[in-house]
DNA sequence: AAATTACGATACCGGAAAGTTTCGAAAACC
DNA sequence: GGTTTTCGAAACTTTCCGGTATCGTAATTT
């Protein structure tokens, strides 16, 4: 096991003595970390980078975090915290195509890079790996599913669809040119799926 | 620009006059990059591993491909060439369904890893990135395309369906849950994306 | 004022890995 | 046999980066 953040090591609540614990600093760092994560890619996001970035020290960020990896994963939370949720307009088409554009605007951005990123180092990093599907992947489905069980409740949508399938075949094509960038993505290609997954989820 | 092997430097044919290139430690070192591949992820994927498993010396792998990443790429041209087409069986549910059982099959085994750590490694290298669509994704997308555009021809599927994003559709699942591991890969999840995607097909 | 804790800057340590070089031996040609 | 080119082994160089340690300073409590 290993903990994503540092205690104080003796004093638990601890209003402790010193100075204390610079607050801006540590949204810098976690600034600095996102931002690096949308400009490159993982394999230039040292540490050194962050700290000169953040105009921090990395033994700032070495006694706050216990690792590079930790600093990503928070930065992640925080990153993640402010999107949007799924739309509910009591229309099963306008959800859906209002939803995947959203999710073109959000990968054609800046963010976009960041999941990549993520996606890559989740590949040889099994805490990120863990922590990206526990911060993005769950929750995005999670919400999605919800609302497709309340089209699928009130009648709007064939109650024989397995969401789990239905959910990745919604998103599998964007992140699929994400990560393959075969094609580019654009909001015909959500009005496109949108269509698409209609007729799948008819019947 | 870069070439990925490397020429000897004068002879241009060279039926040379020394000792001749022992092609089996050519294979021998293309079939240990994949092999660790397989069973590792890039990040450990180091020359000396590729040496060491190979029996053969850095210096033999460095006097013919001019980094570690060619000898990827290489191996992985190899590696894609014995993989089978897309069926024909004239039935379009039919051809979708082996085509997608024989998917999940190949992700499911070791070659599963081998193109996760591709996908992972295009993330920072642009010349794997463009390796690898074009070795595995682009040749599979004609090959899927062209079978599609025969049963559209011959009326089995809806003329007005763009097979860009259909293709995505019927891949990007399974390249979601292979990266994202949020779910595992079953040859259920391929009836299933096989059936919404014949209604996605349909009408 | 004294004690305590955090800060930024910077030097440092240790390991890992890409790529090079050296070496003696082996395999071809002339 | 002499020349050339490759081979495997291994030492080597260089670079990079994660993480630690030191130091003088700033902020806060007692």
């Amino acid at each position: 096991m290993s903990t994503l953040t540092k205690e104080a090591p003796e004093e638990i609540v601890s209003r402790g003595r010193g100075r204390p614990r610079d607050e801006e600093a540590r949204s810098r760092i976690l600034q600095a970390a996102i931002e690096i994560l949308e400009t490159t890619c993982f394999i230039n996001a040292t540490t050194d980078a962050i700290a000169e970035r953040a105009g921090a020290s990395k033994a700032t960020i070495y006694r706050w975090w216990p690792n590079k990896e930790a600093v990503f994963i928070e930065a992640l939370r925080e990153a993640v915290a402010q999107e949007m949720p799924f739309p509910d307009t009591g229309d099963l088409r306008e959800d859906i195509r209002l939803q995947l554009q959203n999710f073109v605007k959000l990968l054609t951005g800046r963010r976009g890079r960041t999941f990549k990123a993520f996606m890559a180092a989740a590949q040889s990093d099994p805490e990120v790996a863990e922590a990206f599907r526990k911060l993005w992947i769950a929750p995005r489905r999670a919400q999605t599913k919800a609302a497709l069980e309340r089209h699928q409740r009130e009648g709007r949508m064939s109650k024989d669809v397995d969401l789990e399938v239905f959910i990745d075949l919604l998103y599998g094509p964007f992140y699929l040119r994400l990560m393959a960038g075969h094609r580019t993505l654009t909001p015909a290609l959500a009005d496109a799926v949108t269509e698409m997954a209609l007729r799948a989820a008819k019947d």
